[in-house]
DNA sequence: ATAATGACAGACATACTGTCTGTCATTGAA
DNA sequence: TTCAATGACAGACAGTATGTCTGTCATTAT
């Protein structure tokens, strides 16, 4: 499966994919444009093609509008191109990634306590319980 | 400055420039291959125009070999990368993105400590503090 | 003066990307 | 059956991106 090589017309129909969990070329073309031509129809099954050749679409051919699944998942895809960038960026490491983010910015305050909610979802052994104060 | 379209090539020679601090063309070539020819100084020259005009480096004409800057820090452009994936993937804001990637099960135990330890240092506001027995 | 060096402009081959045209087979309606 | 609509598919296409290379010029050191 190549999830480096995607474009951004691959992306968007992959995003309807994911949104839907399958759907046929009509649909797609449908959920990306105003109007639905022909040649808008032939470039959508264009990228479709592509993103099959590479693995990351399965076709169903039992009806004659053949139906397309995803076979790489929206946080299989993110955290590839994280990798992608902590290879790039960080020598492989994604620690140094989120230490880059968490610690550059300060994130707004509604961002923050997400985190905290989170970090303390994932590791609740540390004495608190109401992560609903502030 | 655009730091979108930043190509596989560009990025090597601001990897030299993070590094160093500060280069000519001549150092920044050395640095990327073995032998210093004179199509591969060009192509170099080439690459490091295309960051200037993306505002990505600062030249300095005082001596005849110019001295190449770097305009953009490594952490800048690691969240500008970052920033990216989210504004495509999660809608734009980054905790969905790091959600993803802490509630990953490849992610390492040992790098789910290390990340545990970084947000605990980071927000503290919990009754513990030991986290240094590791 | 001469050679070496570096900046610079431009050509270039290659690949990528989205779009479009045209052809064919299948389907459903008249 | 005949016809129009639909969808799959192959291929062409223009525009762009990208890294490489050639050639020219000015400056520098020998």
């Amino acid at each position: 499966m190549k999830l480096d090589r995607i474009t951004d017309g691959e992306l968007s129909i992959l995003q309807v994919l994911w949104q839907r969990g399958e759907a046929t070329s009509r649909e797609i073309t449908t959920a990306l444009h105003e109007e639905v031509t022909d040649p808008k129809m032939a470039s959508i099954q264009k990228l479709i093609e592509r993103l099959e050749s590479k693995g990351c679409v399965r076709r169903d051919r039992s009806e004659r509008a053949h139906r397309f699944r995803p076979l790489v998942s929206h946080e299989q895809f993110l955290r590839s191109r994280l990798q992608s960038l902590a290879d790039r960026l960080c020598e492989g490491a994604l620690v140094p990634l989120v230490t880059t983010l968490l610690r550059s910015e300060r994130l707004p305050k509604k961002e923050r306590e997400q985190l905290r909610v989170l970090v303390e979802d994932l590791w609740p052994s540390k004495g608190s319980s109401n992560h609903t104060s502030d």
